[in-house]
DNA sequence: TGCATTCATTGATCTGGATCAAAGACCATT
DNA sequence: AATGGTCTTTGATCCAGATCAATGAATGCA
């Protein structure tokens, strides 16, 4: 379960940490390694805030909305650290979208830890203020962002991700579902599909086959991604040729 | 400029420190004390990321999207540290909304400070997770709720921010407009007002004068905010009466 | 290799909330 | 207490995206 050489590689990459320090060694003792299947829910004690550390794979964190609809707040992939919740109004839900590995702490113990190690603690300090903003744009894009600006926005955040550069195009295989998509940009499949319609009549993607989708003019989807709901009134209504 | 005693003051409130500590008087150094008129920008520099402590007031935090259109991020009152980012695809605008005097610090140096104290650096371990769940739920009621719903959330979460417990009732006095009030639930300020005047005539409110609501009900509320958009369809489709 | 099941696309219609347009209420100033 | 400007409420209409309803791939498995 615990190979430590692994683990320190990971804190050295993770947080910037010289290994075998005192730190890192008792994060190691109350770190709990995860490996999951695809569409797997992370088993996870809600009792007590966690923090999640993706080393492998790709996940959706989600909230449980009453019903059969969630939001999905957030994906991540591997180097991407994560805070769970216990409290708060909705039961937050982790799903790996790939096979994936994680490294589990709890979150109390976590930063009782990196409040003592300040290498530890300043890296912290600059992901968890990015993590917030990366929040704030979600914020803005639901709250006044057009379902194609929202779909725009999607795939050149995920351009910047995953996406992988091949000649002029960049080429993403997207691990999520178009449920998930919709799930997080807060719009339905069918609204997802019509968007990625609209684009791909306009050139400026291909969809080949579920999970692959490739961005012909990245340039174009990022302007489009930036405009407000009711920004310009003069341009026309849709984007459609 | 700086009140020695009255800095210590709000650095113990604000994360439990010692006064006169080194940390303490080095980021004393740092900060710039603004004290704004009720409306007004506050005039940061726009080339790095900023803390802001809020001593005094209420503020929100903006992001102009092109057009006329903002999205609010937050709302901040005494005692809340937010975080300004500098870089992102938006422009972020703290604005007071009542006479309000806040602490900035350069984002960077402070995290360099907080990193090295390990009672500031604990503190800040709670409050930055904290913060970004209540931006989730944001996205949550931004993505998966009705304005019905939200407008519920927005009242409760106020209640438990600036609500005063007069008998029965709680009594929010807003320092919001109905317009900030829309640009923060993603809505417009007719559709605050319809959801408002529905409350009202449900008997769950009251509304005296422009910036006072008297919450008579906040049990039914605190259930009307809790449904997602495409939850239960059974119940018919609103909620008036 | 074909079948089955799940996922994605496309079409038709409906609706919550936006937009357009007055009217009414509140507050500051004189 | 009257006035003017701003903010809020209310009403009428419109539209982007949800919902309802098939149809059409893609992938997994026998």
């Amino acid at each position: 379960m615990n190979n430590h050489s692994a683990f320190d590689t990971f804190m050295r990459a993770a947080f910037g940490m010289e290994p075998g320090g005192k730190t890192c060694n008792q994060l190691e003792t109350i770190a709990t390694t995860l490996s999951l299947d695809r569409g797997k829910i992370a088993p996870l004690d809600r009792s007590i805030d966690q923090i999640a550390c993706i080393t492998r794979g790709a996940t959706k964190l989600a909230v449980h909305a009453s019903g059969d609809r969630e939001q999905i707040v957030a994906f991540h992939f591997a180097g991407d650290i994560v805070s769970i919740p216990s409290d708060g109004s909705h039961i937050y839900v982790m799903t790996s979208l790939v096979e994936t590995e994680l490294l589990v702490f709890p979150a109390r113990e976590f930063f009782d830890q990196a409040s003592a190690e300040s290498t530890m603690a300043r890296s912290l300090f600059d992901r968890l203020p990015a993590a917030l903003n990366r929040c704030r744009e979600k914020a803005v894009a639901l709250g006044r962002m057009s379902a194609h600006e929202r779909l725009a926005g999607f795939l050149t955040g995920m351009a910047e991700r995953v996406g992988k550069r091949v000649g002029e195009r960049i080429v993403l295989n997207l691990p999520m579902s178009r449920q998930d998509i919709g799930d997080s940009l807060g719009m339905t499949i069918e609204t997802v599909s019509r968007q990625l319609g609209a684009m791909r009549k306009a050139g400026l993607i291909e969809t080949r086959g579920r999970s692959q989708i490739v961005l012909r003019d990245i340039r174009e989807l990022a302007k489009r991604a930036g405009h407000a709901k009711q920004a310009n009134k003069k341009p026309p209504k849709n984007f459609e040729i």
